[in-house]
DNA sequence: CTAAAAAATGTAATCGATTACATCAAAACT
DNA sequence: AGTTTTGATGTAATCGATTACATTTTTTAG
């Protein structure tokens, strides 16, 4: 016994040491031969280790220590075109919503062995379809699009290489895609129809365009439009406001818009970031929010309670888009053929910032 | 030449349909049969256009183009043991300061055609350890640390198998790994001293700690006990508060403290989150912010300026932090020895939230 | 026009795992 | 003991690209 583990330390080390001047990372064949079995088995030890004898097992497992074995995922995924890997394409880490919904996301699919390639688009189309083809050559197993409805060329894309995907945020009823998301439309309408209870009638919408417009953006416009004829208001488009997705600009789109003399009794704002900058502009005019004119955000930000005046905002539900995202996905990837639409809710959160007129 | 064309395109389809069976993805064999090259030519056709006739090569980027081909990344990486791939390890994306610093290192390192690998591990060592052998299996080029003082065991881990790796949001000096980041004891030390500054001596100090404990909770802790012996003030670890990474906790912990007849006249906080937490607790005993207490918070969020009493804060160069890591692990991949330490600094952004007592 | 040099292309080994199939050993039957 | 069944292991082809080197084609020079 002695002997034999003298012999055997021997021969490691001897192997170890013609191995040592090539530097480079241990293969499977190198903890094969340490271990005296061949590739096959060592395979098995990591793919199917009932399958193979404990004490031959447990040799091998010391030989992966011993030279510090690390899998060489490339080999694997050549072979088996499986990456265990899932990319998310998303527009922005700087939205507070998409930050959260990929930090569920990664935790769900990450449970199942998963890891997560990130993508971000800058709300730019063409490079959202590039970072699409960049994951097919990376060998993604599948996609999930946050927040933007991506264009025909990706969505075809994707179809074209068989790569499953899940799109995020928002969804279309008709649609053959898997979505998982809430109704922008009808959680705008919802958040403004509360305003309108309130009695206002002069009320104004800002919503993020330009360069950052996407489906959203127009489907909260609508949200908009259809709370105004709820209320069989007159519809103008001068009620919409477009503005870049920031407070600074909304703050100056406010300043502008109440140095023409318009005054409006509530502004809707589409998301809680345009909501701060005009409530930033209400505090340098010196209104007063609720008394002088009423105020609301979107995205239920933590934050919007605690400013100078708290804000009443819809809560949106951001992890478990990215929870459910993952979960979509994995069936998905496991051909276990999950629901198309995954609908969630939005929650209206009172902050006080819109004043009854009634 | 009409005849040509009508010869060729019905060798395509002949080609196309002989493999539509297998209705796999097209390989680099099959470009090159369709473009009646070698598949030395194909590869070149990407990696050195310039070597490959004109002719020839519109001719191969057709037969791309004709067959839906995309490149296999695994077969490459095999080959070249080279995944233009680079690793992220976050403790949470939750903390904005995280996310910016991601998405700044995610455009760096995408201009030189690298894709970012996520691995999110909720401030625990073990799972960080782990996320690193995923990475490396994976095949990642190199590894962006952030956020936290990685143990030993994983820094070991990723000198064995070769993989570069830059440590970044605050930095040791006597090291031989590469940092950016930024200095935690000064920039909290600067800030407590600025609260000294305006007359205050009963000051505590809220600092994450407990399960989001990492190594710059120490370093915060170091730089308040360090203003407190730059104005020879007595230093008691009753002045220091552990609380949990999230405003609720601080709320509580507040309450708990003045409920405890404790009444300092300034709370120093290791984060905005805590801050607001505090903040939280003041209205509702109703504490005026400065007038009857001061609050100051930490990483500069801009919505600190909004809230009801503006928060005295030092902004975090979260973006720098992502363009400097993604710049060093670039001149390390690409053996240009960066510097092994880049110090960035942070800036007072005083919110009015400090009252002068003098 | 031919030889030499330069440019373009092709051949085939290679990267490191997986796995179908073959082989061998041990246990379980007659 | 001999045969069958079961279980454990090994052999070697394979995945799809890259690239050193060989070969062919084109250009240039004499």
């Amino acid at each position: 016994m002695q002997s034999d583990k003298y012999d055997e330390s021997k021969r490691f080390d001897k192997l170890k040491e013609s191995k040592k001047i090539a530097r480079k990372r241990p293969t499977i064949s190198d903890v094969a031969e340490l271990a005296n079995v061949s590739t096959a088995t060592v395979s098995r030890c990591f793919s199917k280790p009932e399958l193979v004898r404990p004490d031959v097992r447990t040799r091998v497992e010391a030989s992966v220590v011993e030279l510090g074995y690390v899998l060489d995922g490339a080999a694997k995924t050549l072979k088996t075109h499986q990456s265990k890997t899932i990319g998310v394409i998303v527009p922005t880490l700087e939205i507070g919503g998409y930050a959260s919904a990929i930090q569920a996301f990664e935790k769900t699919v990450a449970a199942e062995k998963y890891t997560a390639i990130l993508g971000v688009s800058d709300f730019d189309a063409d490079k959202e379809l590039q970072l699409a083809h960049n994951l097919a050559e990376k060998g993604v197993d599948g996609i999930m699009l946050i927040g933007m409805d991506s264009d025909d060329r990706l969505i075809s894309f994707l179809e074209k290489v068989h790569i499953p995907h899940v799109n995020s945020w928002h969804f279309r009823r008709d649609s053959k895609y898997h979505w998982v998301g809430f109704d922008n439309r009808a959680a705008i309408q919802a958040i403004t129809s509360y305003v309108f209870q309130h009695g206002h009638r002069d009320v104004v919408f800002f919503v993020g365009g330009a360069e950052h417009a996407n489906a959203r953006t127009e489907l909260r416009r609508q949200g908009f439009m259809d709370a105004i004829s709820d209320y069989n208001l007159e519809f103008s488009e001068d009620l919409i406001f477009e503005v870049p997705y920031n407070s600074k600009a909304s703050q100056l789109e406010f300043h502008r818009l109440w140095s023409l003399g318009n005054r409006p009794t509530a502004v809707v704002c589409a998301n809680d970031i345009l909501a701060i900058g005009v409530l930033r502009a209400c505090k340098q005019i010196g209104l007063r929010v609720p008394d002088d004119i009423s105020v609301t955000g979107f995205d239920g930000l933590d934050i919007m309670a605690d400013l100078w005046a708290p804000i009443t905002t819809m809560a949106v539900p951001a992890k478990q888009i990215g929870e459910e995202s993952g979960n979509c996905l994995l069936n998905l990837l496991t051909d276990k053929n999950p629901k198309t639409l995954t609908e969630l809710h939005c929650t209206l959160i009172e902050g006080g910032s819109v004043k009854s007129l009634i």
